[in-house]
DNA sequence: GGCTAAACTTAGATATAATCTAATTACTTG
DNA sequence: CAAGTAATTAGATTATATCTAAGTTTAGCC
């Protein structure tokens, strides 16, 4: 994503483009690699302006809230953020919590019925096990 | 599910059915609506024998690896658990964090190809969104 | 039954993750 | 420019989960 599309976005979702939030997606468009929000905190912290941690965490919030980027919560341990953009499901590994892509298909949709009065804002499919690297090493 | 059932389980998954496993199992059999690991700890406690904070997580980690009992994962909360068993899919609320079931679907398998050398555990799939009584509380 | 190794449990300390607070700064709109 | 709203900040605080090191229980074996 270039740097007028990054700031069109945020407009287009009601949000300023301030130099801590357009550090945040900038970071996100070079790294594929599902960061942390401490990740992405010490990352945007090596440019200037820096960002406070409180900052990086509203900023990630309120672009996730935005439907911007998307967040993969890791269980036991720290979430996993992603620009929503290319669609594509995950993958978490149970060992090392690393989190990856999985080719994108459509998924049906469930019965109106079965949501309610539910509000969907989004729907992820998510693998879990072993990823390549560490069903290598097997139960080690 | 029945005592004998729950031994019998946690036996055929190579566990022994110590009172404190077989507590999280059977606390986990009476409340369905997803608890927490502090809830469950917090639960196992007001009954005898009681149950460390470290070995109510270590059951819960050992139960989920045997596949006895599922993990759901939520953005900066903890984790909710719930039995595997009734299969179903699950709905995530961005507001009070509450976790609930949405009845089951077949689910399409990804290509082999798309997963590689990966060990596919389970397969979750997550709907995000507001509950239908924090969307009935509207944006307050 | 007694022995042994492995599985399990424990209390509390520690680590990790994320949010809160209260004050300040920077936009944006009229 | 005035005033209101949005955004940022440093650091404290809370919440969540894991670790540690020692003790206990169990299953299998003789």
């Amino acid at each position: 994503m270039e740097a007028s599309s990054i700031k069109e976005s945020l407009q287009t979702s009601g949000l300023r483009c301030t130099a801590q939030r357009y550090a945040v997606m900038a970071f996100l468009t070079d790294h594929k690699g599902h960061p942390t929000a401490a990740e992405i905190f010490k990352a945007v912290n090596r440019v200037d302006p820096r960002s406070s941690r409180a900052t990086t965490y509203n900023n990630l919030r309120d672009l996730v809230k935005a439907g911007l980027v998307r967040e993969v919560a890791v269980e036991g341990r720290a979430g996993r953020f992603d620009l929503e953009g290319m669609r594509h499901h995950h993958f978490v590994c149970d060992r090392c919590g690393n989190v990856e892509d999985v080719e994108w298909y459509d998924l049906p949709k469930p019965r109106a019925r079965s949501l309610g009065k539910r509000v969907v804002r989004e729907c992820q499919l998510i693998f879990r096990g072993l990823c390549a690297k560490c069903a290598g090493r097997s139960s080690r």
